[in-house]
DNA sequence: ATCCAGGGGGATT
DNA sequence: AATCCCCATGGA
């Protein structure tokens, strides 16, 4: 029934519960996953991962199992701190999710907790009204662009101030642009997305890291600003300009990474 | 640069 | 049950 794969730096357990992906539901030590239209089964034992109702060649690219993680947290491991996160929470990967998705999905989880988000991402999901199951687990699957633009009631979503934004992105966006954005340079594809509304500077580089690729992406959150104060900065004030330029510098090309281990470090163990 | 509305769930009392 | 707190964005 179930197809299994070797998996030497990988934390299934992580990559899911570090707060980068939100259509996932726990079933004992299985995580059953929605993206797109899909739906499947993932669960880990030691180095092997167990999959049901997915493609191998699917889940090497959705899981980044295709890049070697060894190698790229080599790089960032640059000082103490981030080496005493990569420690905790080595094989932890980001996802490559659908930039439809992935944009839609930070844009309903600004100011918002990660219960809400998830909730207003399944209604949404039943607007598109094609169901999917996996075993006795029911889902619906992602709405299309165009789905979102049509007169619909929007209340029960409980997206909030946020509807508009996702009206209008419904409007303005086509997949085939969103993708097309891959081909630009990071700094100019952060100017496209920030011309939405509803995307500002974070939920752009979330786009840009968990959608389009871009590893260089570092979304500077308050729980990422409030570490990096503490940990790099000796707890003085620092503008956002000063402190995107230090990740950069510090971090490089693989600085996402860099942020994805520090981010799942400082929300499990509060910063004091 | 700084301040703050705005929305709804979670935590706290 | 009532109140406080949280927070990305955007406009003043």
């Amino acid at each position: 029934m179930s197809s299994r794969l070797q998996v030497p730096v990988f934390s299934l357990r992580d990559t899911m519960e570090c707060g980068q992906f939100f259509r996932f539901t726990q079933v004992g030590r299985t995580y059953v996953v929605q993206t797109g239209g899909r739906i499947f089964a993932l669960w880990q034992k030691k180095d092997t991962l167990y999959y049901d109702g997915v493609e191998e060649e699917f889940l090497l690219r959705f899981l980044r199992l295709d890049e070697d993680l060894g190698a790229i947290l080599k790089m960032i491991d640059r000082d103490p701190v981030i080496h005493s996160a990569i420690e905790t929470y080595r094989g932890l990967r980001l996802i490559r999710q659908d930039p439809w998705e992935c944009l839609i999905s930070y844009l309903c989880s600004s100011a918002k907790g990660i219960p809400h988000i998830r909730s207003i991402i399944e209604n949404l999901c039943k607007c598109s009204g094609r169901k999917v199951r996996y075993g006795n687990y029911v889902g619906y699957e992602f709405p299309e662009p165009v789905c979102l633009t049509s007169s619909r009631q929007w209340d029960w979503v409980g997206a909030g101030f946020r509807k508009s934004y996702l009206v209008k992105a419904g409007q303005c966006i086509e997949r085939e642009g969103l993708i097309n954005l891959k081909n630009l340079p990071y700094r100019e594809a952060r100017e496209a997305l920030t011309e939405l509304p509803g995307v500002g500077k974070k939920v752009a580089d979330c786009v840009l890291l968990y959608g389009l690729d871009f590893l260089e992406a570092f979304p500077i959150d308050t729980w990422i600003k409030k570490g990096l104060q503490k940990a790099y900065f000796r707890n003085r004030q620092v503008g956002p300009k000063k402190m995107e330029e230090f990740v950069s510098r510090h971090f490089g090309r693989f600085a996402g990474y860099a942020q994805l281990y520090l981010y799942h470090y400082w929300r499990n163990q509060p910063i004091r």
